[in-house]
DNA sequence: TATTGTTATACTCTATAACTATA
DNA sequence: TATAGTTATAGAGTATAACAATA
């Protein structure tokens, strides 16, 4: 019976030393932090944060090769077929036959998977706005500017 | 306050829809962007951000048990076992019979683990500084008091 | 030759559950 | 009975490398 808890920041009497100076630290304490719900929320789906990437942007761009899905969510393109084997399995999506190269599968969305994403937006955009809800308006527009900066700074 | 001509770690002629209003979304990308030369750059000590965490954890807070570190890091009991698996193999990290308890061990870092966690802070903190380079004073400073805040804000 | 999708394999991080030895 | 650590097992998520079919 272990029983991980919910990840809390700090645990009182405890030193942090370093941890609490470094912005990564904080960063990927957010990240779980806001993951938490929105896991929990997506579980009777059989959905995951990187599913729910892959739905969306199939949504928006049908006919996308898994290639190209691999190149847009950064990963390698064995992982976009177990991402897609598995929204396949679910009844989300499908492979469609390309028809100008016989080696590509276009990638689509079932209606099944229209409609549930729908859903599943819903409460992906409620659980968002729950977390941040302790933040002001100008706040929540401030962190979001500071962290699309952030991703925006070369290498 | 939001800049709409900032650079979004975006694939160029794809649609994000819904993701690009999450925050949930940013602080992911955000995470990854901060862990990429974070990895990279503990790979030749075989250390691991999680791992890192467990080594300044314990070498503050020495004498804790497997079962505190467990809950102080937000992982199960069986995941702290392995952590400390790694570390001990590492030559980092030693589990002591704790003298009031004969179930129980007494974590602690070896000479080596000293020694060598404080040449690690160093890489982490010069590589996280690197990261937020692109952000002025202020604005890192403000990053960091929101994912604070977001941290704090009860469920 | 190069590319597309696939498979095989491996590693990290995480979980739950059952076990042991103490308490 | 409860707790500390362990082990077994599982599942995401990621990677690299090799392969067949096609370009």
């Amino acid at each position: 019976m272990s029983d991980p808890d919910l990840f809390v920041a700090h645990v009182p009497g405890i030193q942090y030393g370093v941890l609490d100076s470094l912005l990564g630290y904080a960063v990927r304490r957010a990240q779980i932090r806001v993951y938490e719900a929105f896991i929990l929320a997506l579980e009777p789906w059989g959905i995951t944060p990187p599913r729910y990437s892959a739905m969306v942007i199939v949504s928006l761009n049908p006919g996308l090769k898994l290639t190209q899905l691999a190149k847009i969510m950064g990963i390698a393109r064995s992982g976009a077929v177990i991402l897609v084997d598995a929204l396949e399995e679910l009844g989300y999506m499908e492979r469609q036959p390309a028809p100008e190269d016989r080696r590509a599968f276009s990638l689509a969305l079932t209606p099944k998977g229209r409609t549930d994403l729908a859903r599943i937006s819903a409460v992906v955009q409620e659980q968002d706005q729950r977390v941040i809800s302790g933040l002001s308006t100008a706040e929540q527009t401030e962190l979001h500017r500071l962290l699309l900066k952030l991703c925006a700074i070369p290498d």
